[in-house]
RNA sequence: GCCUCUGUAGCUCAGUAGGUAGAGCAGCGGACUGAAAAUCCGCGUGUCGUUGGUUCGAUUCCGACCGGAGGCA
């Protein structure tokens, strides 16, 4: 087993406050998992660990990225990978800590991913789609990769990104994926993930959360980013908790009504995550009963770790 | 106190000329391997306010009571 502590969960669900103290109990160094907390600038939306959070623990994978620039699982794999493996060469633990599903998986079990410079293939598809629509994309999916075309009825960013890959690789993306099943795991660690036992808990919390953003300044930090030049479409301005305020901004809604949205969409986002994580069969589960603190989760997890150190 | 309206899913409401009910939103479940905080797929979750009466059968008709809104006093 490798000296490798993943900390899956929703938002909102005391990741970051777990990670720094296994981090403190076990000589660790965290290592973010999370797809927006690798924008700079985006820190109060993300609700990225703050100094005083992370009492003194190094932190890795966080203001890795500009919120312009495009990022991608393969860039996350790529610049994570090289930072787990240094903090085991130097004999610490790797606490790897974040909500993004995707990331963790393939950071943690490696991949086949089709690798190929962008070619702006996918652009000529994504303008296809807007000009035909989805079914004669998905009829040529599906005489290349009918299995693809099956899991992705409905769904145009799945049937273009299968397509992609055809047409770049000469390999359906159904058996690039096989391959990534077959190869063996990356890395061997202990892997917990959080979840309420009361699923409202966990909504208080979020709601809450959001409040407390807008005292920060979520809405300032919006303004100046989009001030600095930040294209309002771009991948980090569709994270939840901005997009939803640039279209305030914009005078679609209310600053009010677009709080509403976030709280809803972040609820079923913290769905979504918990979906992901609950395929893993490796993850241990901490359950958090109404009202337990961290402290007593941490002790949860020090019971699973008992041989840990050794 | 009297009169009128009203009470159906978590919320807002529809409906049944008597055969135990359905929309939207909310919610729940699932998929996912180079945008993933993205993108999709699936699922009504109900003492029809309570209680008597009529009826083979009442959420529906009648009465009483309880709650809510408005009007007259």
């Amino acid at each position: 087993m490798d000296k490798i502590i993943c900390i899956a969960g929703p938002t909102a669900s005391g990741k970051t406050a777990l990670a720094v103290e296994l981090a403190k109990l076990y000589n660790g160094e965290v290592v973010s998992c999370d797809s927006m907390q690798i924008y700079r600038r985006m820190d109060i939306g993300t609700a990225k660990p703050t100094r005083e959070e992370m009492q003194g623990i190094v932190h890795h994978m966080l203001d890795v990225c500009d919120p312009a620039e495009d990022f991608s699982v393969s860039r996350y794999c790529d610049m994570a990978a090289p930072i787990v493996d240094d903090i085991l060469a130097r004999g610490k633990t790797a606490i790897i800590a974040g909500g993004t599903g995707l990331y963790m998986d393939s950071l943690i079990k490696g991949n086949d991913f089709a690798a190929f410079p962008a070619t702006g293939r996918r652009e000529a598809l994504e303008a296809r789609f807007a000009a035909e629509g989805m079914e004669p994309l998905l009829a040529e999916l599906r005489s290349v990769d009918p299995e693809a075309a099956e899991r992705s009825q409905g769904n145009p960013r799945r049937i273009i990104r299968a397509l992609e890959v055809y047409l770049e690789t000469g390999t359906p993306i159904t058996e690039h994926n096989r391959r990534t099943q077959a190869i063996p795991p990356r890395y061997d660690p202990v892997w917990f993930a959080l979840e309420d036992e009361d699923r409202a808990e966990l909504y208080d919390r979020i709601d809450r959360r959001v409040g407390i953003m807008l005292e920060q300044g979520l809405v300032e930090e919006i303004k100046s980013l989009l001030a600095s030049g930040i294209p309002a479409d771009c991948t980090a301005m569709q994270a939840i908790g901005y997009k939803e305020f640039v279209a305030a901004l914009n005078g679609l809604c209310t600053i009010e009504e677009a709080a509403d949205q976030v709280r809803q969409s972040s609820r079923r986002y913290a769905k979504r995550q918990l979906t992901w994580f609950r395929r893993n069969p490796k993850a241990i589960w901490l359950r958090r009963a109404k009202g337990e603190r961290t402290e007593e989760i941490v002790q949860k997890a020090r019971q699973h770790l008992r041989d840990f150190d050794k």
